[in-house]
Formats: C-alpha cells, structure tokens, sequence
DNA sequence: TCTGGGGTCCTAGGACCC
DNA sequence: TCTGGGGTCCTAGGACCC
C-alpha cells in the first residue's frame, strides 16, 4: 500500500512578500498579475472580502481601497528562490520526493515509520526555516493527498494536517466532496458529470471505470481508479526537460503598428534564448501567435509554426526566425492559396474585418469569392491592420509525443489501458 | 479605460504511406 | 463506380493544472 503526501503553501506569493513585511501578518495582502491586470494570490483576509481568484483589478478597486488592501506587483525571481529554498529543506527530510509546481510537493512516506509526525515536522520546519505556512494532505494516492490537503486548508480542526487512510475516514470525506474539487475536474468536467447525476466525489468513485473511459477519455478512468485507491500516477522524483517553452506578454494597450508588434516579439525570443540556455536545452520548432482582446467581441487568434533545418539556440535564428513567422502570418499571398478554412485562420484582422470575412465565406466556398472578400476588406480598412492584445513566442520539441497513436480502426473501447505515467 | 503567464495531456481528423 | 487494413505524422483545439 502506498502512501502519498502532499505539501502546499499557504497563499504562496502572498506569504512570500510578508517574508519581509512581518507587519502584513493578518492584513489584507493581494498579489498582481503583469500591468497589475488580476489578483493570483490572495491572503485569508482579502478571500473573505469576496474577491475570487484571476479577477480584475478594476473591478475591485473600491475595496481594495475601502479595506486598506496592500497590493504587490507579482516578483516571479523571488518566488522562485523561496520556493527552491522550502524544497530543498523537504528533500532532506523524506526519502522522495516530486516538486509538482511552484509551491506544491508530493512526497512518499510509504515506508515512514510515523507519517503524521513526518508531516508536522515538515510543516514545522517550512515556517521556522523559510517563514512560509504550509498544509498538508496524506492518502493512500496522489488523489487523495490532494483531497486531504483541501480538507486540511478548510477545516481548522485538522492543524494544518490531514491524513486519510481510514477506509471510513475516507468514505466520509469523499460524500462530502463536491465533485469540481477533485483534482483534474474542472468546470467544463464537472457540469458534464452533474448532467449524469455524479455530484460528490464519492458518486464518482462508485462509476464503472469502462463506462468512464467511453464518455470521458482515459482521463476520466484514471481518476476513478485513483478513487478507489489505485495509485495510477507514480511519483516523478527526476524532472524531465521541458517539452515547451514559453514567453507571451498581454498589452496595456491595443497594439496597431506592425513594427511594434515585431519589436515585442524580438524582445521574447530573445529572453527565450536564455530560458533555453539556462536548460541546455536546443529547439527546432518555433510558434508564434498573436491574440485580439478576448473580452471583446469578435476575439480572433492566429498562429504560425516554423520548422527550423537545425536545433538552435542562440538569439540571433530566434529572433530571424520570429520575423519570418510573423511575416507568413501577415502574408497576404498565403491567404490566397489557402483560401478555405485555413484563410480563416490566418488572416490577421480587427474584430470588424473578421466578421466580415467569415460572412462572405458562409455563402461561398469558392476562392474567387473568397479573394472578392479579401478585395473588399482591403479596400475598406487597407492591408496590415493589426489590433493586438497579446502575443507570444513558444517552442516546442518533435518527439514530444510519448505514446504513438493506437489504430482508429480498433474498437476503442476495447483496448488496454495505458497510463501515461 | 483597465481582464496573467506558463505549462501538460488527450483526441479528432486530414494528408500521406504501403 | 465501388472499394481494405493498418499505420505515421501533423495540426488544431479542448480541457486541465498552478
């Protein structure tokens, strides 16, 4: 029998800043996103304001200032120094351990003689050594040592501590479970499964783990079993290398100037090249896309893969290969011969030219028709219009795909599970 | 007026191959 | 005009996570 523990912290970037804010403890403390867009983390007392998790700024500024809410910009470095310091300190006291994510640890206490004791010595450790507050959740799978690390950060009766290994304990905790807390439920998932009468935790557990495969992808039959104590996921004490890269930035304001644009991403890929260095890592895929404001009607994205003929990664191919993509995307000739869905989404346009591209395609498929529309869109607005709210640059790596495709001809059904872990 | 950034995995479907 | 089986690779998009 397994037996998995799993330490998260406390409203990390908001412990982190009162590190050195000790006079920030029980005050209302919020961190900000870049251009100070959106809360991501919140104190205890900014939660009970009501202020959920990614909202906007704007739309709370009334309490930040009616409750004196102390708000930092978001300091990325810094948080992810305290965080290596805190798993540093965890990896000396258990035998293994996986960093899951910035300020979460799995780690296995199968073979600990006392894990509760582990667990609060752990916990003891983090706040006396690095000044962080922690939770943990201890279970007989990675499932379910996130299920008791929500239950330990919910109820104060637990101490910061909560261990389910309890056949009964754990039947209880699972009745009570709304199903979107389960770890891998999120809200498209867990609106399809209330449709089919599945509301707690528990209901899922009970499912046939066939009949979850069928409707809900061997995602979902993985999680029934995790459910039912079946430790499909194994902790992953090496990090493997990043199978993608990533810098993207949203606008202040709408970008319009096609040089502007370009000017942006050579500044990403040029700090890409040191994320890429930094990882002794080399790539020979580039994508670039560009995004309309999505809280506007008529959001538009488009993108643009480009193969390079070797592994690079020095600033200069990066940034020429960045311009090359962000030409194709901007190429007027591409979209002529593609004409057909791929026109659609390439064509870099305002809200307004959008709409009026995508009309004249529904009443016809036809390229002439389509270039009449394109004739028509550039008499109107001219070509190069841009209209930008975010854009980025990521990489990505070919054998990125673990797992070859299984045949579509077999019936799906009927196949061997294969975890992906 | 103002709405984050960086990841992973899985599936469907088209192009293409023998 | 009808018409197999088995496969790979690629792209797009959906869903999830913190």
């Amino acid at each position: 029998m397994t037996l998995f523990a799993l330490i998260d912290c406390n409203n990390f970037y908001v412990s982190c800043e009162r590190i050195f804010r000790p006079d920030l403890l029980k005050k209302p403390v919020a961190v900000l996103s870049n251009n100070d867009g959106c809360f991501i983390s919140r104190s205890n007392e900014v939660k009970a304001l009501g202020i959920p998790m990614g909202a906007p700024l704007f739309k709370y500024k009334y309490l930040i200032d009616q409750h004196n809410v102390t708000v930092f910009s978001a300091n990325f470095a810094f948080y992810g120094d305290i965080s290596s310091r805190i798993m540093h300190l965890i990896s000396e006291i258990v035998p293994a351990c996986e960093v899951y994510s910035i300020d979460e640890v799995f780690v296995d206490l199968t073979d600990v003689d006392s894990p509760k004791d582990t667990a609060h010595h752990i916990r003891q450790q983090v706040l006396k050594c690095v000044g962080i507050p922690t939770c943990v959740g201890v279970g007989p799978t990675q499932t379910f040592a996130k299920v008791a690390n929500y239950l330990a950060k919910k109820r104060s009766v637990y101490n910061g501590v909560c261990i389910l290994e309890d056949p009964q304990d754990i039947e209880e905790a699972l009745k009570n479970l709304p199903i979107k807390e389960i770890w891998g439920i999120g809200r498209r998932l867990s609106l399809r499964l209330k449709q089919v009468g599945i509301n707690t935790a528990y209901d899922l557990k009970k499912v046939d783990p066939r009949w979850m495969r069928q409707h809900f992808t061997v995602v979902g039959e993985r999680l029934v079993q995790e459910l039912n104590g079946l430790s499909c996921l194994s902790l992953e004490e090496q990090p493997e290398p990043k199978k993608s890269i990533q810098v993207s930035r949203s606008f202040a304001n709408d970008v319009t100037e096609f040089d502007e644009l370009r000017a942006n991403l050579a500044s990403y890929a040029t700090r890409l090249g040191v994320k890429l260095r930094e990882q002794g890592l080399k790539t020979t895929t580039l994508i670039i896309y560009i995004k309309t404001n999505r809280f506007k009607e008529g959001f538009y994205q488009a993108s643009q893969v480009v193969n390079l003929p070797q592994a690079v990664n020095d600033d200069a191919n990066l940034i020429k290969a960045c311009g090359k993509a962000l030409e194709q995307i901007f190429k007027p000739n591409l979209l002529y011969k593609k004409a057909g869905i791929m026109a659609l989404e390439l064509l870099p346009a305002s809200a307004e030219q959008y709409s009026l591209f995508k009309e004249d395609k529904i009443s016809s498929n036809k390229t002439e028709k389509l270039s009449e529309a394109l004739d028509k869109i550039n008499k109107k607005y001219g070509r190069g219009t841009i209209h930008s709210a975010a854009c980025g640059i990521q990489l990505t790596w070919k054998d990125r795909k673990e797992f070859k495709s299984l045949s579509y001809t077999t019936s799906w059904s009927e196949l061997p599970i294969v975890y992906a872990r």
